[in-house]
DNA sequence: GTGTTTGCAAACAATTTGCAGAATT
DNA sequence: AATTCTGCAAATTGTTTGCAAACAC
């Protein structure tokens, strides 16, 4: 049998995803939390990861920048990517659960779920980009 | 300046890619045309196939299973992925662009576009299972 | 004490890249 | 002849795993 042992790294782990509004990947978290464990390795970091997920007290996004993003909120929600400095944040919007019901009737199988993922630029990176560009234009 | 010049490999990887209507992995791609070429190499399908997107010849579909799967069909649209078999097939539905509106109402950036994924159990996985056989994962 | 978790390093899997030779224009 | 493309192997990147020591109960 397996029981949970206590451990300040992945109590840690838990409280700096909370703490944060965007999505941070294993090697964010990991740089972060090496600032108060100096000692801690990346394999902690990703075994952490993986079972507070299976423990389903967090939620792993993918989105297709090729690397895995942590999200401490559980429920089913929408995603939005940034092009520009790919963080990964929340949408605030309810999810759209008519679209399993439309799927389902036009696709041979059974619908369990669903996700979506926005994509754009963020607006701090919008900021930047129209500071960059007026700077950019000194000829 | 950069031209491009035909390449038998190129071509029947299109051609492949545009006669199955799931969406195949890299290593599907390069075990088929190898029928074909015996000697192509996967670094030639991974070119090509970034080739490919980079022309708007194909579309890439990330789907969290942690390997690219490659669409012969560039128009935006849904995707479903089999939690049995991994296969990545197409939803044949409208997309609901309407979400965007609401989406770009309550985050704080623009937003360009979106992405759905479908999850649950392909037709094929669903009979398997109800037989009792065995199922082996088709990327 | 028993069982879980850690740090470290090595192993892995998917993808990319450097290079010399082959193919296309 | 000039470029582009290929095959091969080595390199990179993100993630997982084996193991002995450290920690929690």
């Amino acid at each position: 049998m397996k029981t949970l042992k206590y451990s300040r790294q992945r109590e840690s782990i838990k409280e700096f995803l909370a703490g944060r509004k965007d999505h941070p990947t294993a090697d964010v978290v990991y740089m972060n939390i090496r600032q108060l464990y100096p000692n801690i390795s990346l394999g902690t970091v990703y075994r952490n990861l993986s079972l507070l997920v299976s423990l389903g007290e967090i939620q792993r996004v993918s989105c297709g920048d090729g690397v895995e993003h942590f999200d401490p909120n559980t429920a089913s929600h929408y995603h939005f990517i940034c092009r520009e400095c790919g963080k990964v944040q929340d949408v605030p919007m309810e999810t759209a659960d008519h679209l399993e019901k439309s799927a389902a009737e036009r696709f041979d199988g059974s619908i369990e779920g669903h996700t979506a993922l926005f994509y754009g630029v963020c607006r701090s990176c919008r900021e930047k980009i129209q500071k960059g560009l007026d700077k950019g234009k000194v000829m």
